[in-house]
RNA sequence: GGUCCCAUCGUCUAGCGGUUUAGGACAUCGCCCUCUCACGGCGAAAACACGGGUUCGAGUCCCGUUGGGACUCCCA
């Protein structure tokens, strides 16, 4: 048997980070069995069409190297027109994309989209009739009926059994419609919906995470199938295209294992065999609710623009609920996929732990070269007012390397090397731990001028240590009282990269500049 | 409220009845390195929610309690 999966987004606008692990796990467990994996766009819900959508997920999906049999697919002229997720051969940004999505009702929407697989169309709004099929075939079999309630009668019911601590449920009042009242109805072009019949009995299933779940349909409402606007709802259009692409394994998140007991009724009732159910463990925020965006990031779309490199955040998602049995934590794509089991998959929610992502992070970052960091950071380097091109770059990337986590902090720690002059923080010269008061510093600073003036070798780091420690050894001074006042000469910042490293990055030109505009403002 | 799911360090997790004085990672703290910060190295603190069973033996199996979460929309 051919293991056929799928990820069926919600066009609705950014890609959400629980369902990149989603569709993460999905590729990492179909790829692994050889299967096929297929991409649906579930778009039933007109109210929340987001222009753009689909597109920035297929570009997202794009960017995170999970690739799919069937579905849409980018028209390739648009690919190259629109795109704004740039990605090199290794699959790394190259450029931030932009998150703007904005309402559109336009009737093309899908216009720059193809398709590739036989189960097409891919998208549930192209489907409709199918639907409508099957809600028929429901119908007749007694599995499903028409209701004509208004939302004000249904509203009221809903009260009227909120405040009798009753589970608010459907009341079947047009259940009792007879066949000429319902054809009446119709005629008339009354707004109506058709509602699953749901059964008195156990529905039960076996969930590859969770093992043996039991329902008593007696608690299960009677779904809405198709909504009064002709489309249908999640419930139905989600088993009929199961059904109809195919689909073995059904892997999804955790909320929808309430809901599985009526999708398996459906199934029953079409008389289709079931697919093998696997709910993953929610993504949660700190407060173990469900990860949402008003506590932090949630986009992937921001991560990416953040500087999060796509083999760290892969790696990272890929262990929020599951881990292969050894120590270790850093992992390739294709030691995911060989490694991954569903069956290792945590039942508990997991707690987005960004800090642990940081780390990742930085450790993906050390693992690039000096080239493929710099053509990484160059981009967000462009959108500063001070940027312009230098031919030091490289060098300059080297020094932060080792402390950057995230690319998007690259030009706060780069900014320095660039400004043509600095405006020194005068406070920041005197510094008590390092027993340096503001005459030590301009006294440190005249000696490392007249030092390095006459100084040639500039080449390496190494190259300047003998001059200027000479000079600690002459004023009988500790290597703090002169390297801490030339840092801030160098750099304005307490915190930044060696002070050798710096003179040899800067050269001696510019070293020989910031010294003396440092002593210039520390005499004034 | 109802239904369902879940429960090992603060967080992500290893553990699938005895190999456990419960292992790793992030974060925290300390020491080393050191001109600061970071990196790196070494080390410390830190968990089986609780109560009953089953068993010679339970973090591991069962039941209950407590706690948390999801769902309960003409959202997905």
């Amino acid at each position: 048997m051919t293991v056929i999966t799928r990820f069926p987004p919600s066009p609705t606008g950014f890609v959400h980070i629980g369902s990149l692990r989603t569709a993460l796990y999905n590729y990492l467990f179909t790829k692994q069995q050889k299967g096929k994996l297929i991409i649906r766009i579930e778009d039933t819900d007109q109210t929340r069409q987001v222009d753009g959508a689909v597109e920035n997920l297929l570009k997202t999906l794009k960017w995170a190297g999970i690739e799919y049999d069937e579905g849409p697919v980018l028209k390739e002229k648009h690919i190259v027109t629109n795109d704004h997720i740039f990605t090199n051969d290794k699959g790394q940004i190259t450029k931030p994309l932009s998150t703007d999505v904005k309402n559109n009702k336009q009737s093309d929407m899908y216009g720059h989209l193809e398709e590739k697989g036989s189960h097409g169309p891919y998208i549930q709004s192209k489907r409709l009739d199918l639907y409508k099929k099957y809600a028929q075939e429901l119908i007749e079999k007694g599995h499903a009926y028409y209701c004509f309630c208004t939302k004000e009668r249904l509203e009221e019911m809903r009260k009227k059994q909120e405040s009798l601590k009753l589970a608010p449920q459907y009341d079947r009042f047009c259940l009792k419609l007879d066949k000429k009242e319902i054809e009446n109805n119709l005629k008339k072009g009354i707004s109506c919906v058709i509602r699953q019949k749901i059964p008195n009995g156990n529905i039960e299933f076996n969930d590859i995470i969770r093992g043996h779940v039991t329902f008593a349909t007696q608690t299960l409402d009677d779904q809405i199938l198709i909504k009064s606007d002709g489309f249908p709802t999640y419930h139905l259009a989600n088993v009929v295209d199961d059904h109809l692409m195919e689909v073995t394994h059904v892997i999804r998140g955790e909320e929808w294992l309430p809901s599985t007991p009526k999708h398996i009724h459906l199934y029953q009732a079409l008389g289709w065999n079931l697919p093998i159910f696997a709910h993953l463990p929610l993504l949660l925020n700190p407060d173990k609710s469900k990860l949402s965006k008003r506590q932090g990031d949630v986009a992937v779309e921001e991560f990416i623009e953040k500087g999060y490199l796509r083999d760290a955040l892969i790696n990272f998602i890929a262990l929020l609920g599951w881990h292969p049995t050894e120590n270790e934590e850093i992992y390739t794509l294709n030691d995911l996929i060989e490694k991954f089991s569903l069956k290792r998959v945590q039942k508990a929610g997991a707690v987005f732990n960004k800090e642990k992502l940081d780390w990742m992070n930085s450790v993906y970052i050390k693992k690039l070269s000096i080239e493929e960091l710099a053509q990484l950071i160059v981009p967000y380097l462009q959108k500063e007012s001070w940027y312009r091109e230098n031919p030091n770059i490289l060098k300059y990337i080297q020094l932060i390397r080792e402390r950057l986590k995230i690319l998007s902090e690259a030009p706060g720690m780069l900014k320095f090397f660039f400004l043509d002059h600095l405006k020194y923080d005068v406070t920041l010269f005197e510094n008590a731990k390092m027993k340096v008061d503001k005459n030590m510093a301009k006294n440190s600073l005249q000696f490392a001028n007249d030092t390095l003036k006459n100084h040639e070798f500039w080449e390496k780091d190494e190259d300047l240590k003998v001059p200027l420690l000479s000079i600690v050894e002459k004023l009988q001074i500790k290597n703090g009282q002169l390297l801490w006042p030339l840092r801030v000469a160098l750099t304005n910042e307490a915190f930044s990269p060696g002070v050798f490293e710096l003179l040899a990055a800067y050269g001696k030109e510019k070293s020989l500049q910031r010294i003396s505009e440092a002593l210039m403002t520390l005499k004034s």
